[in-house]
DNA sequence: CTCACTGGTTTACACTGTAAGCCTGTGGGG
DNA sequence: CCCCACAGGCTTACAGTGTAAACCAGTGAG
């Protein structure tokens, strides 16, 4: 990069294109004109570039889809550390939830996209790390994503057992994840016997137990005035 | 109807096209072939037909996606009732689990339709009535909907504030709601107060403080044999 | 000076959903 | 019984999609 510019003449001609311009102004068009607006030569007239001209900085549209999700999802603010192990995670979730409201679009992008995203796994990385330093098991910490995954980024993914995508899609993952860049969730992986019928019901049963011992006793809602106030946006329906 | 075939002579020539013999068969290529394979003129080819003659039965090609949801809905077979509030949920959220396990595209689908199908709302109306009926207060029947909503279908879906759609969408679907034909539905939605916000931290909250008492004690898994087996395909993955 | 390469353009193609109009067999009304 | 409207098929046509392939201008390295 350096060698690039070495000798300081910046042509004045034009920003040039790359990957990143070519994702952010999709970001764009989607934020203002909705997702279906997207389309390659959209996106080149965006830039001031003829739509072809992107496929030098991008393999295909999917590649866009993946690389918005990607770029979106990486840049969730970190929440700041303390607190026990769900104060952690609550934290997690609610800036994960503020952040990708701006984008309400990416939820379907997500589930349409195939092969998984690197900052996705980061994210569940730190999830999954919070939970092991608070103590729970292997085991727990499983099926404690399972139930969480549509709390902790807004959609619900059997992540691992892609039902649509085919085996192979699974098989990339394992891969990925044991290469040592996920430590948390390779450790938890380990020696977990996992059987995703049970799974589904124990986070079932734990919900359900939840609201039917909120029936009696005091319910314990949530005052608006208890969540950090930095992750609420004002709700955006007012009836 | 009878009035059509009066005479009794049956036309010899090809089973007549009709609407759900069009759903039918786009629900058979998308099994077969993937979602993306289902297009116009595939979808004639597998019906003998040629794709234009497809538009007499179905006003587009959302109507089909929209129309496949519903029907594949609609037939997620009824758990037998008895039991409390629990069970019967349970029962609904695995019957729904297993029919439409057998469709795993059609969750992309779903939140790919907009416009609600009435046979989603059906479902709804069911699983709100087991909670009203378990004594639930309208308020935690509102929150548990939230927490459970990626549970009873297996999709996330803010449905009444949909993001993505616009508000005219929420608009009709509260009208639709009032109709009188979901009265589960309208009555818990009485004298609540909603705020996004709040419901998905009460359920977060909810959701980890369950896996906090579960950290202690006796760690209360679910064993397979507890679940009622004729909700059980086997493992759809064997690692 | 030249030569390879980067990054833009042009053209072209296969495939999508669907609008518009045509054609024909059939069933009901005169 | 005949006619005729029409339901339900077909043909053609079109605008818009993603992208392969070839082309071309500028530029930095040898």
């Amino acid at each position: 990069m350096k060698k690039l510019r070495r000798n300081g003449r910046r042509s004045a001609v034009r920003e040039p294109l790359s990957r990143v311009r070519v994702l952010r102004a999709a970001i764009e068009i989607a934020d203002r004109e909705g997702i279906d607006a997207v389309t390659m030569r959209r996106l080149g007239e965006e830039l001031g570039v003829e739509a072809m001209s992107l496929y030098h900085h991008v393999r295909s549209k999917d590649e866009i889809a993946a690389g918005i999700v990607d770029l979106l999802i990486s840049e969730i603010p970190a929440a700041e550390r303390g607190g026990d192990w769900r104060a952690a995670i609550r934290g997690r979730a609610l800036a994960a939830r503020e952040h990708l409201r701006k984008h309400p679009w990416v939820f379907r992008l997500i589930t349409g996209t195939q092969g998984l995203s690197p900052a996705l796994l980061r994210h569940y990385d730190s999830v999954i790390g919070d939970m092991l330093r608070g103590g729970l098991s292997h085991q727990l910490t499983h099926t404690a994503m399972h139930v969480l995954s549509s709390r902790t980024l807004g959609f619900t993914e059997d992540l691992f057992l892609g039902n649509d995508r085919g085996p192979e899609v699974v098989k990339a993952a394992f891969a990925e994840i044991n290469s040592g860049k996920y430590p948390a969730i390779a450790e938890s992986i380990k020696d977990i016997h996992h059987d995703d019928d049970v799974e589904f019901v124990y986070g079932l049963d734990l919900i359900l137990d939840g609201f039917e011992r909120a029936r009696h006793g005091p319910q314990p809602r949530s005052k608006k005035s208890e969540i950090d106030p930095r992750h609420l946006a004002k709700a955006h329906l007012e009836r």
